[in-house]
DNA sequence: TATCGAATGTATCAGCGTTACAACAACGCA
DNA sequence: TGCGTTGTTGTAACGCTGATACATTCGATA
């Protein structure tokens, strides 16, 4: 039944769809829909829920790669491709405005977003506190994927260039601190971050955690 | 007629209104309404041009301060405002997700800023495009206030840094000057030589090794 | 004054979300 | 085997929505 009601929510994405509809695609009447799901808001939220499920899905496939900046790359893309592949669901998972109420479900992905915000703030990688920093990748990241949609004109160059801003401002390789000493490690360390192939996996992994050794013995001197 | 189809947007944000309510307030029956509208659809349309001109007109209050940059600033500060005064405005004009149907008096605001970003662009202030860095400021800028409006949570931290964020990304004052990066990955080198005793002097000198290499390879490419 | 078109009220339609109520099946228990 | 309880489902209806056909009124123009 949920199934039903997201194909037609994907039919048509943005716009509203009918209990109706829902029932008699399912063959079914309205009183047993509303014995499991109480209102259409019921559905709605189980469908988001179902929505969230199969993003975690398509996200918990990919590994990480044991950078935290990498992966929140690679989180970032796959945000905007399943908002691009599942409109309709990401319209009422993200872009749905109700104020006061936010989906229950939105907190998972936010969650692993701070996890990763955190892992970064850990290797002194952020200018800002981490939870500013997801914040600050989350807005940007639904404002690029809503757009998107809204246009519906897909445009993977604006995306990488929003997503590269908004990593360089919480990294600070940019913005505020230049003038400060350790930023220049902090600079270097994104850096061979974002390009893993010059040196390999294993030796840039090295040279992170030696430059993170170097920031640390800086900052305590 | 429209102010009072205003008001009732403007007192339940994101809720959905009814005709009839508006027809009442007015005094008047819906065929009325339908002979100056024709639809709700096009009710919602006039509301939207006033509020495009409402929010134009409180843009338009504030004078150029003769620096693109600043103006972009400058505008996107109201930007976030408007929404947060109005969300219910915000969200018909910007929020609503319908593929393909993008309300035409959009085009005003992205007029201007477009106008920002090309004067920028004239003074070699931008590393991007005039056009994508338009795009850039204007989806960061939704994002933002959206997120807000949604969240019900006004954040200004946030809002000035993700708006710091996007200028830096355009401008370039972070991520683009190859020559900073390089600068920055010298000063490491310098810093690590100068403390061989934090990794040890084998590392330290791998480690110069490697980000010289790192260095080479940014310049080549 | 006569006429035409714009503006407006009356009444109605199909569709919507929601619910009260009755009918039914499945189960534990005597 | 029979009974009652519980959970599920169909029938019918309510009030509301956006939208429309039709008749009517009003004002400007010729």
């Amino acid at each position: 039944m949920i199934a039903a009601a997201a194909e037609l929510i994907a039919a048509s994405p943005g716009e509203d769809f009918s209990l109706r509809a829902v029932c008699d695609a399912v063959g079914v009447k309205m009183p047993t829909l509303y014995h499991f799901f109480g209102s259409k808001q019921g559905l709605v939220d189980a469908v988001v829920e179902r929505g969230f499920d199969l993003y975690l899905g398509e996200k918990s496939a990919m590994e990480s790669s044991g950078d935290p900046v990498q992966d929140i790359r690679a989180g970032w893309d796959a945000h905007v491709a399943f908002g691009l592949a599942h409109p309709g669901f990401y319209t009422l998972m993200y872009g749905t405005v109700q104020p006061g109420h936010s989906p229950a479900a939105q907190a998972r992905p936010s969650e692993i977003l701070r996890g990763l915000t955190a892992r970064a703030a850990e290797q002194h990688r952020l200018v800002v506190p981490s939870e500013q920093a997801a914040a600050h990748i989350l807005v940007t990241n639904i404002g690029v994927t809503l757009r998107q949609i809204v246009l519906a004109a897909p445009d993977p160059e604006l995306s990488a260039a929003v997503r590269e801003g908004a990593i360089a401002a919480i990294t600070g390789t940019g913005t505020g601190p230049v003038t400060e000493r350790n930023a220049a490690v902090a600079a270097t360390i994104e850096l061979a971050a974002a390009n893993p192939s010059v040196l390999g996996p294993t030796q840039t992994q090295l040279l992170v955690e030696w430059l993170t050794a170097l920031n640390d013995a800086r900052r305590t001197s």
